[in-house]
DNA sequence: CTGTTAGCGCATTCAC
DNA sequence: GTGAATGCGCTAACAG
């Protein structure tokens, strides 16, 4: 409603005066300046964030792509993030759909951090070569200004394979997450070297990093009738669907069979027992990506970074 | 980098002709407007947020205000309200923290959807004063064309209440959220109506909505040294911090002391024994949410709606 | 069918 | 210290 120009109309001042004073520059007389934010409150005056954008050229927002999925992760990561960001001065909005992909070339952020596998490989690079500011935390991507921020699945699948691996098993189940997802693969990769190193057998099942997955993963060893079982979920959303499922059969976990996820959700350390899983500070990879990213905004060249994982015992495992 | 002016030069034709095309008006031929979109794919082109938006006066964004805590809800919330909303052409962004309460008078969105009982109601008042279309979930405002989304607050509570009384309590604890919070006072309220209705004593905790909450309180009512305790939590989240605090100590939650919560969260689901809780569909509240403010947007008068709520047992209530 | 032109709301350079 | 003028990128009314 009431624009810069009918502030500066009422004080009778020029609209750049005017613009001077609500910016609080210097080459405004203090009376002036008083007068006319005086009038600004009376107006209720809010600047228009598309005529202020479209001359300053950058809006001080960061784009934070979460897969739906990703709900789980929602508070500690976002809290790692948005701490980060706030300190200087960006705002941070989560954007989801296809659609909201745009927001990066439309320029209606400055910035972006990805955690989001349908968001395409080829598009993002696209938005590098176009001089955008790209932070990825969920592939590794080597391109130019582009930063990864990646979890080290490498030792989190040497780990899980370890500790079932203490129990002697005839064979380890890997339940994977769906294809082509960067760290359904890395963790497969790896847990596979040390199941070959380990010299022991293993069969793949394939899922999707949803609990129905689990539970479809967990229904085809039951089927199997043998016990005494040992299953490496690649994360903990499939582990908790296997929970579901042996919940309704006399299968014990932890006992007739053994489960280890990755990821250390909420809910993980609420199943009875609580679950075996790979941890690593959510919090702390926000905040990683954050930094990362203001880095770059200043046109700093930065590196990529590992999270470190770790294992969290639960009674999910012998 | 690439504008539209850029296009037209080298489409040797006006800038106002080249926007037509990418528009895919009907005023330009068909010809012209492949060889202009052909370049215009050429160079990459993709319009300026802020540009479009200064002149259209609308940004088909809808932003929706989720507090911290609110991440529980996240997953089917979201999905609910981005159904809807993204049929209709809008796209969705989810703003926190206080900076981006200004994206509403700011214009950067049409509309705004608030479950967040940090944005005060006197700032909506005020956005709805000029002219935007808000939904809110987190409290009952009565004013003009605020649309208010509410949780059958007084069914849950007093189902409560009825199911903790079955077992002839001789007092209920009722464990409250923060201060002037609109559910916490009217599932208190509710609550405390029924008890004088039964006649049975009860005694208020003060919480805060927080896990740590519910321990602190679980810890006030274990250091009485009496058993066989009947707790009214009034959200699932601190009732979860009772689990955690029972865990260590030779309470068992169920026997020693019953619960009961309110929202029905995942981990709610999955805890042992499972959380007797009060639960209503996330989604048909973020749907409903969505339909309204999209009813608004169109220029229609809107209704408020109730959202039903009803009994889910579990273990912690014998 | 296509070009000219005038803003949308604001920040900023350059005179005065 | 203040005002006039310009342009950010785009749309749309108006001419032609």
């Amino acid at each position: 409603m009431a624009g810069i120009k009918e502030i500066a109309r009422r004080a009778n001042v020029s609209i750049s005066t005017a613009s001077y004073a609500l910016n609080d520059s210097p080459k405004v007389k203090a009376e002036t300046k008083a007068r006319i934010l005086e009038i600004a409150k009376e107006l209720n005056y809010i600047p228009n964030m598309a005529g202020r954008t479209l001359k300053k050229q950058k809006t001080d927002l960061i784009g934070i792509y979460l897969t739906n999925y990703g709900g789980a992760f929602y508070g500690s990561l976002m809290k790692g993030i948005t701490d980060g960001l706030n300190a200087e001065g960006y705002d941070v909005i989560i954007c989801s759909g296809e659609k909201s992909h745009l927001f990066v070339p439309e320029k209606m952020v400055d910035g972006a951090i990805i955690l989001d596998s349908t968001f395409p490989t080829e598009e993002i690079k696209n938005y590098v070569d176009r001089g955008h500011s790209i932070v990825v935390l969920d592939r590794r991507i080597k391109y130019k200004q582009l930063c990864n921020i990646l979890l080290d699945n490498k030792r989190g699948s040497t780990i899980a394979i370890d500790l079932l691996s203490e129990n002697n098993p005839e064979k380890i189940y890997l339940v994977t997450g769906p294809k082509d997802t960067y760290d359904s693969e890395e963790r497969l990769k790896y847990a596979v070297k040390q199941l070959d190193y380990l010299e022991i057998e293993f069969e793949i099942i394939q899922g999707d990093f949803s609990k129905n997955g689990g539970t479809l993963a967990a229904d085809i060893i039951y089927k199997k009738g043998q016990k005494n079982q040992h299953v490496f979920c690649l994360n903990d959303e499939m582990a908790i669907g296997m929970y579901d499922f042996f919940a309704e059969t006399e299968w014990e976990i932890g006992q007739d069979i053994q489960i280890i996820g990755f990821d250390d959700t909420e809910v993980s350390r609420y199943v009875k027992p609580r679950l075996t899983t790979i941890r690593y500070s959510k919090e702390k990879w926000g905040a990683m990506a954050a930094a990362k990213l203001i880095a770059m905004l200043k046109g700093e060249s930065v590196k990529n970074e590992i999270i470190r994982t770790h294992l969290v015992r639960g009674g999910s495992v012998k």
